[in-house]
DNA sequence: GCGCTGACAGATTTCAATATCTGTCAGCAC
DNA sequence: GTGCTGACAGATATTGAAATCTGTCAGCGC
């Protein structure tokens, strides 16, 4: 009974991450995977469906990485537009790093994302409602004057699109994007602040 | 002397964009472009350098038709907060009606647009010193409070992304899309806002 | 019984031959 | 002289045959 060499999803998982970065997207077959495994790919499909479930779970397993830690974040006492501004700019450095550090692995990551749709979708959700979390803290605690948490949540998610979403990656690189940063944030916590 | 016969880049170009229409950006050929004119394709070459500079200028006419009329309505006079609302709806409403009532050509000119980065550029540059103007025109009227209006100019343009930027276009069909909008717009400008 | 293997059919990708296109230019027509 | 044509070379795209991959499953070994 050794643990080591028992076939598992997340070993299969794993080892997937490390096909996929050596063989790239395109080239990276289900046979690789069992092949670095040093199982018959058959066995592969007893643990996942089909190639695009595999796809998607490794696609889930990115997406946790970055959401796990900002939990964290918003479960943390304090006042609410601190805790929300340095939620949001860890959002942005997780992202940002991914990106710069290793930016063909974050080329396979996004396309790996956009073809698991209904992961990312749960993604996004789970993220706008930390930020749901924080604002309706932010409204008790009389920081925040905000009619609906909800509404306020998916706005200050979609004004900061230009810094997390993958699209405009090209962009992150720019020096003038930690100014660009500060302002928009300076405009959001001005628009939610009581007065 | 028949103007009308008389071959002009004006007249390449709107040819050009008939042919796109017809036959898609990936089979529209030069040579398609000549024959729908007339000509050999020896001739469009005597306009334009080479099909890139070609397929530049129709990015440039189409991008020209959405920042016109926006111009017209930043020059008007009057409260600036109501004018940059109407300039934000009206840049929203003019991308959202160009993806809903032919999303085929707004692919093609999204393509277009992605091989001629200057002119986008370009054109970026442009919207965002047309916010400019407005936010200068409010800080002046008292009824903005920021520090640089050019900054303040970019972050507005950053903090709209989801809503005039290409890459969020399979969103704008959205039945939220007008609520999200409205929070957005609201957020923002309450964080202008002089107090 | 349980989990794995490996042969298989159908789907997908690769590759090289073939066809088409881009961009140039000598020469023709006005 | 001016502006257009159409043949051409090199670059790019298309095509179809061959190779590879995905997903299944009967059967083997423990």
């Amino acid at each position: 009974m050794n643990e080591a060499v028992v076939l598992t999803s997340e070993r299969i998982l794993e080892v997937t991450e490390d096909v996929l970065r050596r063989y790239g997207l395109a080239k990276a077959t289900v046979v690789d995977v069992a092949r670095a495994l040093d199982v018959s790919h058959g066995s592969v499909y007893r643990h996942f469906p089909s190639k695009a479930s595999l796809r998607e779970a490794v696609a889930k397993r990115w997406l946790e990485r970055v959401s796990r830690p900002l939990a964290q974040i918003a479960a943390e006492p304090g006042p609410a537009p601190a805790k929300l501004e340095r939620w949001l700019r860890e959002l942005f450095d997780a992202k940002h790093k991914r990106v710069c550090e290793d930016p063909e692995m974050f080329a396979t990551y996004l396309t790996l994302a956009r073809e698991a749709c209904a992961v990312v979708k749960a993604h996004k959700q789970e993220l706008i409602s930390q930020v749901e979390g924080m604002i309706a803290e932010g409204v008790a605690q009389g920081a925040f004057d905000v009619a609906d948490p909800k509404i306020a949540a998916a706005a200050i998610f979609d004004a900061t699109r230009s810094f997390h979403h993958p699209a405009h990656a090209d962009e992150w690189a720019d020096c003038t994007c930690s100014t660009r940063v500060d302002a928009v944030l300076t405009l959001l916590l001005r628009g939610l602040a009581a007065r």
